[in-house]
DNA sequence: GGAAATCTACTCGGATACCGCGTGTCCGAGTTATGGTGG
DNA sequence: CCACCATAACTCGGACACGCGGTATCCGAGTAGATTTCC
């Protein structure tokens, strides 16, 4: 179990093929997306539940309904993903043990509780730097990647497959 | 939960206890360090035996046996300590996905699991930039921090509680 | 032919089951200094 | 006075219990377009 959940790696993967062309489309269902990757419907969907919430995509509902961005690929961050699948969850919990110190006899002093914990100062620091990280790339970045590693035929093949199935159904 | 366990939170306690004058020892007993910080013993001394196995801590066995650090303060950074307890969990567990896209029907041509899966490599980036923050710091660091938040009494109360409880007992 | 009823496909959200892992505890074994005992 | 033995204190390492949260599934309700039916 890693802090990044693979919910996150769901989202970002069914985001990117929302992210438009060349290698997406601009609206899906959640059962297309959970297909197109073999992972369960129904957990997907509680993911786009999550992403609406945050203000990530919008859904239309009703038949022919789906999601979609609610805003530009470029202005979507990693993190903005995370935070808004994984929650706001700390990479370091501090339990304050200072104030425990059992030479403090159960009554710590002023100065041993006031302001952050030195050895939570260093673990913020560090989480700073990762969420600047992940801030730094935005879903357009990825796609962008992803369309260089991949085949020219690749993005259209994955919009014939959609439409197959809409037709077939 | 967090990604950095508190483990890691009662070690670094622990080590800066370790780190010497003028807050600390420079040895002292899992028992000592446990109920100075009304931590359970038995769960310190699992902390430590890691620690002895990272290298970072040597043991003495038998009565007034203990633990000091096996090198100096200065050149134990915490994110030794932190592989040292917690592993090396990595940030985010990528499982690859991308090869199980449904276009692919099975079979996932070269390109699609060739290097690194695009969103892994924006997840080992901000993993990286984590752990320079922490490899940044060392015990040693740490320990002037709390040293110039505590009053000049605190580090000889600490050594004098110690001695008392090896007196006493 | 147009309006109403039905059907279908989709989103929404709660409830729940499963399972791995972090946290914490317990116990037996091995090791070494200390204190007591007997020659 | 010295050698020997028992005891205490400590580390070492495995085993295990507990609970939380991530992962995954199921189901009922609400909504809107498509289709059929009926006047």
């Amino acid at each position: 179990m890693s802090h990044i959940s693979v919910g996150v790696e769901y989202g970002l993967h069914c985001l990117l093929h929302l992210s438009g062309p060349p290698t997406g489309v601009t609206v899906a269902s959640v059962r297309d997306l959970a297909d197109l990757q073999g992972v369960s419907i129904d957990y997907v969907a509680k993911l786009f539940t999550k992403l609406r919430k945050a203000g990530l995509t919008v859904a239309s509902e009703g038949k022919n309904g789906g999601f979609r961005l609610a805003k530009p690929a470029s202005e979507i961050s990693v993190l903005d993903v995370v935070h808004a699948i994984d929650g706001v969850k700390p990479l370091f919990e501090c339990r304050e043990v200072r104030v425990r110190c059992a030479v403090f006899d159960g009554n710590a002093p002023r100065w041993a509780a006031q302001g952050v914990c030195s050895i939570h100062e260093v673990m913020l620091e560090a989480e700073q730097r990762m969420h600047e990280a992940l801030a730094r790339q935005t879903l357009a970045d990825l796609s962008r990647r992803v369309d260089a590693k991949a085949p020219r035929s690749y993005g259209p093949s994955v919009v014939r497959w959609m439409e197959n199935r809409s037709g077939s159904a």
